[in-house]
This record gives structure tokens, C-alpha cells and sequence, in this order.
DNA sequence: CGGGATCCAATACGATACTG
DNA sequence: CAGTATCGTATTGGATCCCG
């Protein structure tokens, strides 16, 4: 392993590279950007395949990755209104990373939770 | 790209995965395990090498990852008291994914920023 | 030295109601 | 359909003080 790149994490630059994190791991940027994945979808088909969003926070997510180039929303003059949201190659690009970092929670879920479970009962 | 493998975030489990990332993706977390990758280090000494960080957020935020079995805390009954952190093996293998991501962070800082400052302009 | 306890501000978020 | 506006709550995080 390269221990050396964990400066990527730790270094100087780092504000700006930790706002960016900041932002990508919210509790539903990741979730909305995998699910734009599979395609391209309408306002409300997003709204119903993210169980438990709310229309404002769908919002206001899709707002903040359209503004940093991850989503296109293309907006057609028609009755009644249709709003079509894609990921960018920005976007896709994403994704790799993305499946890196949620690989290794299922990976280690049992782990984590076992490690938890003991604790709670060593403070019990 | 392997799309049909997105499931992973979203997914039905995902409540658990999401849990996990969401701990993994808060403000200090990654900082801390990439800073514990150079080596074992005293409470006083992370607390130095974070800048910004304050002593409350180095607590909880060590406490979480003790309890999630990615830090280990080692007490020493000494005068004066010592406390020593160290990744364990789960949390090693935190480093590649986070780098993964904090590459791509790195790599798309430019195109975002550019991004969010002519989002900013258009809606000026 | 390594925290715990407490107080306070900022923000994130959900629920609801309304609109072109 | 695809939002916006407003309100209230919950969570997050910093500052400060204190203690073994």
C-alpha cells in the first residue's frame, strides 16, 4: 500500500478537497448519483425509486450536483411540465469510487457491527 | 463500467450501508484514519496534526471508530497519562477506498469549482 | 495529558401547504 | 408535473470550563 498518497486526505489543498467530500457523502448525494446510473429519469420517478426522500431535499440535492457539473436537468416546454435529470461524465465518473467505498462497507458491515454490539455491552 | 452493481448503494440492505458511510463520510473521520495510516499516535499529537479540529469532535469522533473497531486506544497507567491510537487491520483497509474517492476529488476540484462559479454567475 | 460536561450557534432535514 | 415557501425539529460542531 502507498502510504505516502494518504497526504491526498491530510494535505495542505485539503480544504477544498475535503468541502468537496463534504458534499459527495451526504446523506442522499451518493444514493441520488447511483441511482441516475442506471439512466435517465423524471423528477418524480427519482422521487419514488429513493424511498424515504423528501421533495425537498430531492431538490436541493439535485440542485447542488447540477451546479458542480455531476447532473444535467434538461427541462422541456410542454404541458404538463417534464424535467429529465442525467448524470455528466463528471457524474459518471463518480461512480468507480463511489462502488469502491460501498464495497468495502458490505464488506465489513458484520465487522462493524459485532465490534459495535460488544462495545454497547462492555458499557453496559 | 459494471452499472448493474449501483445496487450496492441502493439497494434494500442499503439502510445499513448507508449508516456505515454516512459515520465514514462525516467531517473528521477520514482525516483521522488517513492520519493514524503514518503510525500510532498520542491524543495530544493527532489533536496537533488535525488543524481545525476541535477536542471535543477528536474525542467523539475516536470513540466512534474505537467502537466500529477501526481505531484502536490503547491507556497507559502512567504519570502523566498516556493514550495511544493505531488503525487495526479493518481500518487499513478503509485507506484504499478512501483514496479512491480523495483522488477523484482531487482529479474533478477544477471542473467543479469552474462549475459552481458560472452556476454562480448565471443565477447573478 | 486526556479527556468529560455544558452551553450555544449553525445547519440539515422533514412535514406541510401552495403554485405555474 | 415539478417544484417553491415556510415552519419546526433534530443533529452537528465549536467554545469554554473543569477534572483525575
Amino acid at each position: 500500500m502507498d502510504y505516502e498518497h494518504t497526504c491526498m486526505i491530510r494535505g495542505d489543498g485539503g480544504q477544498r478537497i475535503r468541502a468537496i467530500l463534504d458534499q459527495i457523502c451526504n446523506k442522499w448525494t451518493l444514493l441520488i448519483v447511483a441511482t441516475l446510473d442506471r439512466g435517465t429519469l423524471r423528477f418524480t420517478e427519482l422521487h419514488q425509486q429513493i424511498p424515504g426522500i423528501s421533495q425537498r431535499m430531492l431538490t436541493l440535492t439535485l440542485r447542488n450536483l447540477e451546479r458542480d457539473g455531476l447532473v444535467a436537468r434538461s427541462v422541456f416546454a410542454e404541458v404538463p411540465p417534464r424535467v429529465e435529470y442525467a448524470l455528466t461524465v463528471t457524474g459518471k465518473s463518480l461512480i468507480p469510487p463511489a462502488l469502491a467505498l460501498a464495497g468495502w462497507a458490505i464488506e465489513h458491515v458484520p465487522h462493524i457491527e459485532a465490534s459495535r454490539a460488544a462495545y454497547e455491552t462492555r458499557s453496559a
